[in-house]
DNA sequence: CTGTATCCACAGCGATACTG
DNA sequence: CAGTATCGCTGTGGATACAG
């Protein structure tokens, strides 16, 4: 339902593929997504908006190295999948407030298990890839 | 063969991190991990090689619109994590073996429900895009 | 304050050809 | 079979300036 299939050698290739598994990119969900999630700021913004509404200047300071252009664009692309909402105030100088919707809180459940898991794990992950890079190569 | 020029991405990001080390996100463990797993292809592969390990052609054959280049390149960031393991099998036409470590199956176990959650609400998530698509823009 | 609009650099990825 | 090597495109993201 999800996956283009570009020509007719990948459709092959993909119904084979079904006959064993179902691992296949044209029935799997996985990069609709995740791939939105995981850009480079989405998770971030994500645990921020789990915690409580935000302004979009409050977001700003709390991920400093975010560029306008950037932060305006993952919110909307959040924005676009449901798992936030914008509310503008028409005050006088205008504010707008980000909060997550219940089906965006619905998807940090199990998104802050695994972030759960990169904060526990991340010496780890970086002992792993010191190692990796001074042996062999 | 000198092994100075192959591992230049690695070196580039090591310097990367080093430059910007005292920044304020710089050390945050959202980014370090789930950058690399947020990338096109590793969650399929993780996903794939969870179940049981499997050989570099089956690995193609499974993901059917993955370039080798980009099979190997993930492998091997995925093996540089410590998530797989690559054993070389010495035959007549070379196989190679990637079998997931137990350190990449508890990585596996809050993504896995993450990917489940992605599969159950697939549906919702491309409604929501659509009704976005179609009011506003 | 909250955006839009450009321009631009670069990393990610794909296509193709070659090798042990 | 399992990679490397090269090239080039495209998308993502940053910097800056402008606007409601």
């Amino acid at each position: 339902m999800s996956g283009k299939i570009v020509n007719m050698r990948q459709k092959i290739d993909a119904m084979r593929a079904d006959a064993s598994e179902d691992l296949n990119h044209a029935n799997c969900p996985v990069r609709e997504v995740m791939q939105p999630i995981g850009g480079k700021w989405s998770t971030l913004l994500l645990s921020a908006l789990a915690e409580k509404p935000y302004r979009f200047g409050e977001l700003r300071r709390m991920v400093p190295d975010i560029s306008q252009r950037m932060l305006t664009q993952t919110l909307r692309d959040l924005q676009r999948d449901g798992y936030i909402e914008r509310e503008v105030f028409p005050t006088k100088p205008p504010s707008v407030e980000y909060r997550m919707t219940s089906f965006g809180h619905s998807l940090y459940e199990p998104l802050a298990k695994l972030l759960d898991w990169a904060a526990r794990n991340h010496a780890s992950v970086k002992e792993a890839r010191a190692r990796f890079d001074s042996s062999g190569v």
